[in-house]
DNA sequence: TCAAAGGTTCACATTGATGTGAGGGCAACT
DNA sequence: AGTTGCCCTCACATCAATGTGAACCTTTGA
């Protein structure tokens, strides 16, 4: 598929996608024109890249976990692709990504917390002096 | 405290510290000489802003819910405090905390299938062909 | 008293992710 | 053929978070 339709299926703007690929984030092939061919995986990988970056993961670590997530089945484990560096680096970030996690959830628990007590009507000084 | 200390105690640099001033997420008071004075539980506060940062949260996203994380307790719910587009802005935050947490445990989950996957040596295609 | 350390404000620079537009080629349809 | 729409690259602008430094005042300690 064309650059537009992936924009289209994704709701990722064109600009994006294009700054996807210089991060080393996608790898279109390219038409005899020179269109950007995308495979219909790629509707996936970009929605997997979005929500990564809006979890504050930058392009850059991105960039090392994405192949990670192609799914455990066919792994292509090259050494080159897994250096002991590389493992200690993934090792690493899911370190940094559970902290994220437990600090999304503590937030979000105060916060249903919080709305539940207002909403069972526990307000003490003001509104419903009746 | 003086934003020295909380600096030091949070590893947060001051800068960033009148940065979350200006941006409405703390409210020291002034001394006399016009330093301001941070109580203890601003150390936390930092943290509590640090970590939703790292998760993707902005600041203005992050002024909305730190009232809510004062603790259930003493929460002086003034109907200005919360009114029902507060009320509603904040589900719709928790909304998308979830989709972040969900977000990051399956992605944390693929990285760790796939570390262990390389680990116990499922190399398939190339490296160890003995 | 003088120097060092740390506080204040103000302002400009940078970085990563994004928006926007110009200038030009390719494709499809009337 | 011409128009419309999508693609290309390149470049500059923006926004939020952060770095950096100047110019100046306050506290501290030799």
């Amino acid at each position: 598929m064309k650059i537009g339709e992936l924009a289209r299926r994704t709701g990722v703007p064109a600009r994006m996608l294009r700054y996807y690929e210089e991060q080393g984030l996608l790898s279109p092939n390219r038409a005899d024109n020179g269109y950007r061919a995308y495979p219909d995986s790629a509707v996936d990988r970009v929605r997997q890249i979005r929500g990564l970056l809006d979890c504050g993961l930058t392009t850059e670590i991105i960039r090392v976990i994405l192949p990670c997530l192609d799914g455990p089945d066919h792994i292509y484990l090259l050494p080159e692709n897994l250096s002991p560096q590389t493992a200690e680096l993934l090792r690493r970030e899911v370190e940094r990504i559970q902290q994220r996690i437990d600090c999304l959830t503590r937030n979000r628990d105060a916060v249903l917390a919080y709305l539940a007590a207002a909403q069972s009507g526990v307000a003490p000084c003001a509104g419903n002096h009746h």
